[in-house]
RNA sequence: GGCGGCAUGGCCAAGUGGUAAGGCAGAGGAUUGCAAAUCCUUUACCCCCAGUUCGAAUCUGGGUGCCGCCUCCA
């Protein structure tokens, strides 16, 4: 499928190339992208990440596609029962918990919600049958209740990964061998079905009582939800080894059939230099970063800034350069609003605001600079999702609207008579398209953060005082009062006609 | 040690053979009693060395620096 003559894309992590996309059903495309364990709450590695991701799945929609998106919930796993025990609570209870809070983080950022999101407890039967599979094709053995895959006996293990088990196994052989590395018959070799421990949640099974390894979970769900080969399997970097290589060799050992056509992997949000990580102590929670003021759309436009496969660092000038950058697309976004006056935005209750996307619109019904932008975005977008390239366009598309928007702010009735133009309302709709294909839409303006200081009469108060001394120019009284107002963190804004607006800082 | 990636202006970041997008910051100007906001204009030869080429940030070789994975990790 095409758009404008050319033809999307994409990095493929099996290849190590750039490939043109072509999905195995034309028009239609399957995606599983590997989802949270959902021990704690996300940072913004997941936030970046799952960005990165709703913007694919927006693209292909936006070009006509017909997508699947399935993403998981790794709901059983150790850091889940450490955490479990740590409080006291169940497995169960932090599982839902930190569901619950990831689909709330996921809309805030304007992620749309997956099709279907399995879960590893909930797709038990599907795991039990694969490791049978496995098993009867002598891919899988068993040992003392657990059940192991023999990397050996698969050959291409290490296809993704770029690995070679002759070359790998000297250093392997190093490692500390615990109880379960004992048991494996190659140090490569992984557990698929792990046996019950005293005290910890366990499902029946041919081998015993126990629990599903990682690994094993995703095979059987990309399986069971899209089928045995699906077009594209998004993820990490952080999970191409052992994660993905893992489950390529499962679910191509067990149906002969390759699993994914095309394997996508975003780079790492780094924090001084160095992955932000949960072991490492560096990492901010997406909840922790949006309470803080930072809006969801800046936080968006921070990671759209930088190309996916690439390590993002994360600071606090960037973040802020975002924010002043977000504050001029969002003026011109806004024009919509400002002239219609329409409150589709006016609770600020961003979880309720999802704009869907729509397939594109007709180009042809477009001005010639305005099919020029457009194929410019589309140009970048489909050079494997160039979306710091994009973003120049919405900004140029963007330029004209926002001065317009911040001169209606002003009361210029020609800029609002402007506004209502073809030419404008055809410029703002392709902007709005376009932003809505990067997930980006327009906030209103943060309230105050802050109810410190002095409370609103006494400011009211005050600013009548200015006024007064304004109106017989003692212009010495008037900055004292706003001097006096700043150190106390509030701010005064002089608008036209006399009005003086004031914020908390 | 093995595998992979990256080095572009003060900061972030596009650009894979023809003479450097975009954002932020800065500078100059306009406007404003001041301030903020806004508007206009403006700022780079691309880590080092050697090669290929009429021509390289862009290709090749070497060097230096940084990062990720090899254990759970988006």
């Amino acid at each position: 499928m095409t758009a404008g003559g050319s033809t999307l894309r994409l990095t493929n992590t099996l290849t190590r190339r750039v490939e043109p996309f072509e999905p195995l059903t034309p028009g239609q495309v399957s995606i599983y992208c590997c989802g949270v364990t959902v021990y704690d709450l996300c940072h913004l590695g997941h936030a970046r990440s799952y960005i990165a991701w709703d913007v694919l799945r927006r693209y292909l929609i936006w070009r006509g596609y017909q997508v699947t998106f399935v993403q998981n919930y790794t709901d059983i796993d150790d850091k889940i029962l450490n955490r479990a025990a740590e409080e006291g609570s169940s497995m169960e209870a932090v599982s839902e918990r930190n569901i619950e809070a990831f689909v709330a983080d996921m809309a805030r950022l304007n992620i749309l919600p997956a099709d279907r999101m399995p879960r590893a407890t909930r797709s038990l039967d599907a795991i039990r049958l694969l490791i049978q599979e496995l098993e009867a094709r002598g891919a899988a053995y068993s040992a003392d209740g657990d059940v192991y895959f023999a990397v050996m006996k698969h050959a291409g293990y290490g296809k993704l990964s770029g690995r070679d088990l002759s070359e790998q196994q000297d250093n392997a052989s190093g490692r500390v061998a615990d109880e379960e590395e004992a048991r494996k018959q190659h140090p490569f070799d992984f557990a698929l079905w792990k046996g019950v421990k005293p005290g910890e949640p366990s499902f029946p099974s041919p081998w015993g009582p126990g629990r599903p390894g990682w690994h094993i979970e995703c095979s059987a769900m990309v399986r069971e939800e899209l089928g045995d080969t699906i077009d594209i399997h998004l993820g990490g970097a952080d999970l191409i080894f052992p994660h993905h290589e893992n489950e390529i060799a499962q679910s191509e050992a067990a149906t002969g059939k390759e699993l994914a056509r095309y394997w996508l992997h975003n780079g790492m949000v780094n924090v001084g230099g160095q992955k932000m990580s949960k072991s490492l102590g560096n990492f901010t929670t997406i909840r922790a970063l949006l309470d803080s003021g930072v809006s969801p759309m800046t936080l968006r436009l921070f990671t759209l800034q930088a190309h996916y496969r690439k390590p993002l660092d994360f600071t606090a000038e960037a973040l802020d350069a975002a924010a002043t950058g977000w504050k001029g697309l969002n003026a011109a976004l806004g024009l919509a609003a400002l002239r219609e006056g329409e409150p589709n935005s006016a609770d600020g209750d961003t979880a309720s605001q999802v704009i869907p996307v729509q397939p594109s619109s007709d180009p042809g019904s477009l001005s010639p600079e305005l099919a020029q932008e457009r194929e410019r975005f589309a140009a970048a977008m489909d050079d494997d999702l160039n979306t710091s390239a994009a973003l120049a366009v919405l900004f140029e598309l963007a330029k004209p609207l926002r001065a317009l928007a911040n001169r209606i702010e002003r009361g210029d009735q020609a800029a609002a008579a402007e506004a209502t133009s073809p030419e404008a309302q055809a410029r703002l709709g392709l902007l709005q398209e376009l932003a809505s294909v990067l997930g980006l839409r327009h906030e209103q303006a943060a309230a105050p953060t802050t109810t410190d200081g002095p409370d609103d009469t006494a400011i009211e108060a005050l600013i009548e005082q200015r006024k007064a001394a304004k109106a017989n120019r003692d212009f010495a009284s008037a900055d004292r009062i706003r001097d006096e107002l700043k150190a106390k963190g509030i701010e005064l804004i002089d608008k036209p006609g006399g009005l003086t607006e004031w914020l908390r800082g």
